[in-house]
DNA sequence: TAATATTGTATCGTGTGCGATATAAATGCA
DNA sequence: TGCATTTATATCGCACACGATACAATATTA
């Protein structure tokens, strides 16, 4: 088996180890505000601006309607978000956050900090630039290609 | 927000887009095969080296009998494997490759040349063993967290 | 404007991942 | 030896991901 051979599985495994085990990590954190990593990212989103299209979310999340609706129908159940058919566009459908995803937010304060914790561990990671730059090649690369 | 909390969020996010779009090539190349990625995993597991223990596969795929066996069971349904009971300890389930699945690997060959042609695209290796080495940090933080 | 095409979401089915639990076989220990 | 414990695997339930399809609302066009 060649060397290149070798490294392919090398990397494609270790990306799909490393998400794995992020999700993990994320559990921990999550768990206590009653959130899945899928639904985080969805609240951030949301954090981050009110009352955006499930078409915005998709984008950002580089998911489709077939992953984010039922995820933002459990959430809708969770009474952490409310669906609203659109106005303009009866097509679309709005996703807005109730009081309690507002309120989410002060209890996940400290979430992103203790990842970066899990991620760098006692010592540093050098290349946490670099790395964040190849990943995005990557990602660029395989985007491409799809 | 803090440049830090910013920082996690792009990493973990990464990783995970990465992952995903990481399936999404492979699943282009497999499907001729009639294989998953994960499917794949197990095959290249048993590839290397043949009867081997539901835990060994567990364990080198860094997953747990409850996403192996079911994994197992519906690889055995395609006829690309067959699971025996342990003969010496009969808690144990062997995994051995059927005709079907040894003749799977000679269609699998270009399979890796592919996948590496879709992560560095046109682009250069650069970084490429960096990449490698930082994942590995960050899967050794991660896993010790755990 | 009526017919057609496109768009934005939703639904369905299958295959993972994983926490929790179950089960049978082997081991340990009184 | 008899029984509790541990071990190896399996089962169950739920939440993603995603290909395929459906459907209603809008846009297009003949």
């Amino acid at each position: 088996m060649h060397e290149q051979l070798k490294l392919d599985n090398q990397i494609c495994f270790r990306l799909y180890a490393a998400s794995r085990l992020v999700t993990q990590a994320y559990r921990l954190l999550l768990e206590p505000l009653g959130l899945t990593y899928p639904q985080y990212l969805v609240m951030m989103v949301l954090w981050e601006r009110d009352n955006q299209l499930v078409s915005d979310i998709t984008h950002r999340l580089m998911l489709d309607t077939n992953t984010v609706t039922p995820l933002l129908q459990r959430m809708e159940r969770e009474g952490l978000v409310v669906r609203t058919r659109g106005i303009a566009d009866g097509r679309q459908t709005l996703v807005s956050l109730t009081h309690k995803g507002k309120r989410l937010e002060d209890k996940a304060q400290n979430v992103p900090t203790c990842m970066v914790q899990n991620l760098l561990g006692d010592g540093d990671i050098g290349g946490y630039a670099s790395l964040v730059e190849n990943l995005d090649t990557l990602i660029g690369n395989l985007k491409k290609t799809l």
